[in-house]
DNA sequence: CTGAAAGCGCTTACAG
DNA sequence: CTGAAAGCGCTTACAG
């Protein structure tokens, strides 16, 4: 049997008789054959290698550990999931320059919580390698994504405040760029202006989280008219809305609700336990993984593919 | 110029004139050459790639995101050291079979928090690739590792609970096989011995680890001779152990104390925050990179690392 | 110090 | 349905 033929076989092309794949794939399993990557590799000129870029941490260091469980559900599944169609997972530092994607040889990337127009979708454009971001990249139109309804999950959020009793609330969005962020306020905006609610937003920023959260808290309640719930969007925040709730004197949920639009452990294990939507980041990495494929085997159009939330009804908002 | 004096240049072999390397290099620069990565390993036999294997996670859901940080520390800076050394890492997942591992054409492996007789250790070996554990392997002698120096963490926490008044510490440990639980033990034990303090020694469930903590410290707390402060081995038994504390009356710290033996968002977020050792997984990442560097290219024996874990010391031991 | 040849182990493209 | 040849882009081993 010449060479070819059992190349063919392992690689399920059309060519070979039924009979004689059945007898390469048993002799192979036998052996353990497989294929050599590098082999391979050179004369395809494919690798069978993704690229996993994580968002860049902030620099300071207390910071950094906050909203990691996210991202480590992501990136074990996202392994998981690569390894599962034959693909491995490399895991590419925050800061990467063109070179150093040229000389790695990926098939493609998937960039996670990108910023607007973030530079590192850029450099694997640049480099002619299929990107897929998990959530949109604001600045770009025609970038394959993978992303939440969080236009639904907001509406969601309001309602289930409402029906617990709340009559004003509150958001708290963070100070960046991020399209989940815009997509949240305005779906918030719609629904308050529909309803004719008040409009509560305030700010805190990424980098000092729980900080920044725990004054904007004390901002909000100290107003007259006060918010008696908050609607909290990044997991950093949360302990800070927290303790801004306990110092003003607030009880949770006696005399302020809350609700976060991820969820995490300062969710999870939070006092008391706060309720939160669970954007399934396993699942997310494994749609990325499947669009990245399909993009790299030069399937079709960059429609966006969305992963379900489901909530997670928690002490925070009286359930 | 011949392609082997371009390939020598670039590579750093000695046979090449100076100022022959520098115009390589500059053109190579100019161009954005980079070598070919399967090329390169097709012929060298070696792939510049290494695998890191993370611990297992528990099946509770709940659960698994639970001490993440860490293993989100290391990982991250476990990529920028390998890129850093021309390496790439790749993610693996927890269940790798032999074949698997085959196929991936990687030049070694780092395995985080190996358990006794690590299986993933073994799989490394039998197919002979280099591999360094993060943690000692309590069931090998000969693996090379990174660890810290848990003897001394221990005894220096105790010091600081006694130091802030501490008659009674009672050591809170998972039931888990780790090189690092039993070292821990060995040092608290030789320590009450030599001071003729009393021995209190509970454990906990990793699986349901803040149920199973609270139920630990609930019970210790509930002894007449009840400890006045718990040393806490594991990141995800503190919040347990707080709450455990909170139910049965005691303010902390001023009925009891609490130290732990790792940092994490648990300690630095506990209420109050937990007084706790930092052991650097970032640190611990890049020694392990370059000590399976070092084992790739044929380094000597192996002689384990060791990295200084530093005290953040936090309201719940008084300060 | 530099070069010409061989070859790593596959897959592709061309024949039959 | 199967095969013989070429070649992917490097590095190694051998010459000079």
């Amino acid at each position: 049997m010449a060479i070819v033929t059992v190349s063919d076989a392992l690689n399920g092309k059309g060519r070979v008789d039924p009979s004689t794949r059945a007898r390469v794939a048993e002799v192979a399993r036998q052996l353990g054959y497989q294929a050599n990557r590098h082999a391979r590799g050179l004369r395809s000129g494919h690798s069978r290698a993704l690229g996993l870029v994580l968002p860049v941490r902030g620099d300071a260091r207390s910071d950094e550990a906050l909203s990691l469980d996210f991202y480590m559900r992501l990136a074990g599944a996202a392994a998981v999931s690569a390894f599962s169609h034959q693909q491995s997972l490399m895991l590419l530092p925050p800061k990467i320059g063109r070179s150093d994607l040229r000389g790695l040889a990926l098939d493609g990337g998937i960039v996670v919580d990108p910023r607007h127009a973030d530079p590192r979708v850029t450099l694997f454009e640049e480099v002619g390698l299929p990107v897929v971001t998990i959530e949109r990249d604001p600045g770009r139109a025609d970038t394959a994504y993978v992303a939440c309804r969080t236009g639904e999950i907001t509406q969601a959020i309001l309602e289930h405040l409402e029906q617990q009793g709340a009559q004003r609330i509150a958001l708290l969005l963070p100070r960046v760029e991020w399209a989940w962020a815009a997509e949240t306020l305005a779906a918030y905006e719609s629904w308050v202006t529909e309803r004719g609610r008040p409009r509560v937003v305030a700010r805190a920023s990424m980098l000092h989280g729980e900080r920044s959260a725990y004054e904007a808290t004390t901002r909000l309640l100290a107003r007259r008219d006060s918010p008696d719930a908050i609607f909290v969007l990044a997991a950093r925040f949360i302990r800070g809305v927290l303790r801004g709730a306990e110092d003003a004197g607030r009880t949770v949920p006696g005399s302020l609700l809350i609700a976060a639009g991820v969820d995490s452990v300062h969710a999870r294990e939070g006092h008391p336990p706060v309720t939160a939507w669970d954007l399934h980041p396993e699942r997310q990495a494994e749609e990325a993984v499947e669009m990245l494929l399909e993009r790299i085997s030069g399937g079709g159009a960059a429609q966006p593919r969305f992963v379900v939330a489901t909530p997670h009804l928690r002490a925070s908002t009286g359930c």
